[in-house]
DNA sequence: TTATTTAATCGTAATATTGCGATATATTGT
DNA sequence: ACAATATATCGCAATATTACGATTAAATAA
């Protein structure tokens, strides 16, 4: 990524922007949603699911865990995932300051 | 990136990975905050705003703009950006799917 | 114990992102 | 025409991401 000066933004817009940037590949939102049409799941059906190694999966998901977006915990053989929607709400409210309607005196 | 294999994707979950994407650089949140802010402006305020380069900030906008979330018009000697929330909806509406009750079951 | 199954991690190659200085481009002012 | 101003783009170096095969680790089954 470079060198991203963490220093100079605020922990929310930290926060916030992580959120995003693991929301930012197609793979990991194709896995969102196939968890959360299961309610749970493991490892191995998403695997099944996309065409990516297990390797590159399992690589996603813990991306996905790292910021919050999903829960898992081991269950004998395979792991349970499953959707951790505690900030989804923050999310959606940070978006909502942009959905002011549009200024039509500004680059029309 | 390494390499994303596009074409296994659809075209709205590439659309919004995008979108996230996009999104998921705190200095890109921070300039998107400081043009809903201002309801308009121009590159050198931002670039006054943010510990970056103007050639750094200017990347930046030139992103935002690429995913259509900020348009910009020349005015003058300077660039007028402003907010484009066309896809902001769109990115809302895709949220409230994950935005379900946590399964007490799953992964307590 | 030994084999099987499942997911995480390591190592590596290919590619993308970030940031900056320098430069180019384009408009305004003199 | 020429200087001043403002933004975009180029070229580069540093770092991050993505993906995969191979391996490791841990639990279950035989």
């Amino acid at each position: 990524m470079g060198i991203t000066k963490t220093e100079t933004y605020t922990d929310q817009t930290l926060m916030l922007a992580s959120l995003f940037k693991a929301l930012g590949h197609p793979a990991r939102l194709a896995i969102l949603q196939y968890i959360s049409k299961q309610s749970s799941c493991i490892c191995g059906d998403v695997v099944s699911e996309l065409p990516l190694s297990q390797a590159s999966i399992s690589r996603h998901l813990q991306e996905l865990k790292t910021v919050g977006l999903i829960k898992g915990e081991i269950s004998g053989t395979s792991v349970c995932y499953c959707l951790n929607n505690d900030h989804i709400p923050d999310v959606i409210q940070f978006l909502f300051q942009f959905q002011t309607p549009n200024n039509p005196t500004c680059c029309s």
